[in-house]
DNA sequence: TATTGTTATACTCTATAACTATA
DNA sequence: TATAGTTATAGAGTATAACAATA
């Protein structure tokens, strides 16, 4: 049911990421990025599940688009400080909004109740160490 | 919320499915098939929402481990219904019960109350047209 | 020697376009 | 001419391994 479910939802982003300019794993970084940045870019692509070769064109995308900041870390010169910039951040409020306005429409199909649950047991399990639901 | 928690279950669902010697795509033709048969192959790759060259290898797996039948309708030889055969069935019985046993385990992180709503709200949600969901 | 970021390479998936056989 | 199934090819996406800089 999941499956589906993510398919459709991944369609629906797709024209309003492309409104914004932005790709799909542009967009995931800014959200892992939003709240607080990230010390290494192992650590956040550790984070959204991906290989930390796999984001380096996408954040040197961001960065040419002026969205984030690669400062070096004076502690380790290894290391590269990730952090939004404040064009970032409003460039990923403008995007999540028109996503979750989408999503309430979606949403709006459930009965308030079940929406509520739904949201709250959605938050609980896609919160969990992924070694818990592999057992 | 969506995508890490699928990408959970999946990797939950890949030794159990190795176990029993069968791919991703090999499952969900088998849970396709369940129930009713279907009379041609590109109705079931567009139900599971592939391409119909997409699953003709899967076919030809299934058909080769006896899982499944192709027989040419005979009032219009281009078709071939697909049907399960019984260890097809069982097949497909066996490994859901694993799958199933390992989703309880993790649903049971969820109080009773919640847990009925998120099943009911994520089998309302799949089961919308993909219009609904991108408008 | 180990780690961070990067690049290069290979591999897997998927989509698209031909091809056949039937209609 | 159109459709069902198949095959072949190309493209995208991904993982793996090698590399330079720093620790």
């Amino acid at each position: 049911m999941i499956a589906p479910l993510q398919r459709a939802l991944i369609a629906a982003e797709q024209p309003v990421l492309r409104a914004h300019g932005l790709s799909m794993w542009g967009y995931v970084v800014l959200s892992a990025l939003d709240g607080q940045p990230v010390r290494t870019q192992t650590a956040l692509a550790e984070f959204i599940g991906a290989d930390k070769s796999r984001i380096i064109g996408v954040l040197d995308e961001l960065e040419n688009a002026g969205l984030l900041d690669r400062t070096r870390d004076p502690a380790d010169r290894r290391a590269r400080f990730v952090a939004m910039t404040d064009e970032g951040r409003r460039k990923h409020r403008a995007v999540q909004a028109d996503i979750q306005r989408n999503e309430e429409r979606v949403l709006a199909r459930l009965d308030p109740a079940d929406r509520e649950a739904f949201l709250r047991a959605l938050a609980t399990l896609s919160a969990l160490p992924p070694t818990d639901i592999t057992g």
